[in-house]
DNA sequence: AAAAAATTTGTAATGATTACAAATTTAGAG
DNA sequence: CTCTAAATTTGTAATCATTACAAATTTTTT
């Protein structure tokens, strides 16, 4: 508890019950989770609060790189605790998200590109975890 | 206009009128536009077209690996022509994504990952161009 | 030329996100 | 401490991209 107080200053953002709340579920639960998610693990022990904060407060959390918002969903935004570099993986079937480690590639990528200035990489991959894909097969047999 | 005819065929897309006008659209302008966009663009030559139908077909085009949909901006769907291997560039401030020309990088990025199924990988840079980077910098100074 | 299939269209619904103003909490000055 | 200002939180109402759906139209098949 004391170390996502800490973690919130570190990145200038005052620790709030509710920043700490939201910011202690990113960083325990490894999911990607969307701000809905997220208001309805914590509106059981929080009853006072309101969707709008979460939305408030997980967009504090990305200005201050206190997390990263991933667009990899077309449907709505997920969030991650763990700033550090990865990959992401999104099943268009189920809609879950696993992280994946990624080799060294800073050789590859480019920091800084003609006149723009870089803040934020993203390598995301999509495609079928194996149950979504069993699944997918089995109703593509059964139209033909 | 033959080519995007057969450029359909060769997807397993059947031409219509719409279909070849949007994908016309999407191959010669490289700006990455989104439903709107292209509904607006095509709207005064196709004054029947639906916003429907452009939801719709550019729907089919990803499904059959004939355009790419880029999930990079949180607001809404940005649509790509090319479905060759590139990275995009998408500026925080004004929302304008640039193609980012990539090393070959196959030997860093997976194509199968335990029981996950790959059909896409995308790597995404985020930031800001010139003219967006300046007037935050201006902005950030009125504040100080 | 008639019937079936595919495509397109318009309207209405959905659902994530934001705008905004009121209410509450926290921090600072005296 | 206590009062005032600033910051934060809250609830409601709006916005806006996208989809559902059924009717209309077009294309294909018989």
């Amino acid at each position: 508890m004391e170390q996502i107080d800490k973690y919130l200053r570190e990145h200038d953002i005052k620790p709030s019950l509710q920043r700490i709340a939201i910011m202690e579920y990113l960083q325990s639960h490894k999911t990607h989770p969307t701000a809905d998610e997220i208001f309805n693990a914590l509106y059981p022990s929080i009853p006072t609060l309101s969707k709008t904060t979460v939305y408030n407060t997980l967009k504090i959390f990305v200005e201050h790189n206190a997390a990263l918002c991933l667009t990899i969903d077309d449907k709505t935004a997920h969030f991650d605790g763990d700033t550090s570099f990865h990959a992401h993986f999104f099943c268009l079937g189920c809609g879950c998200i696993y992280d994946i480690p990624i080799a060294d590639i800073s050789n590859v990528l480019k920091t800084e590109i003609d006149d723009l200035t870089i803040t934020e990489t993203h390598i995301y991959y999509k495609g079928y975890c194996k149950k979504c894909l069993e699944e997918k097969l089995k109703k593509q047999k059964e139209i033909n």
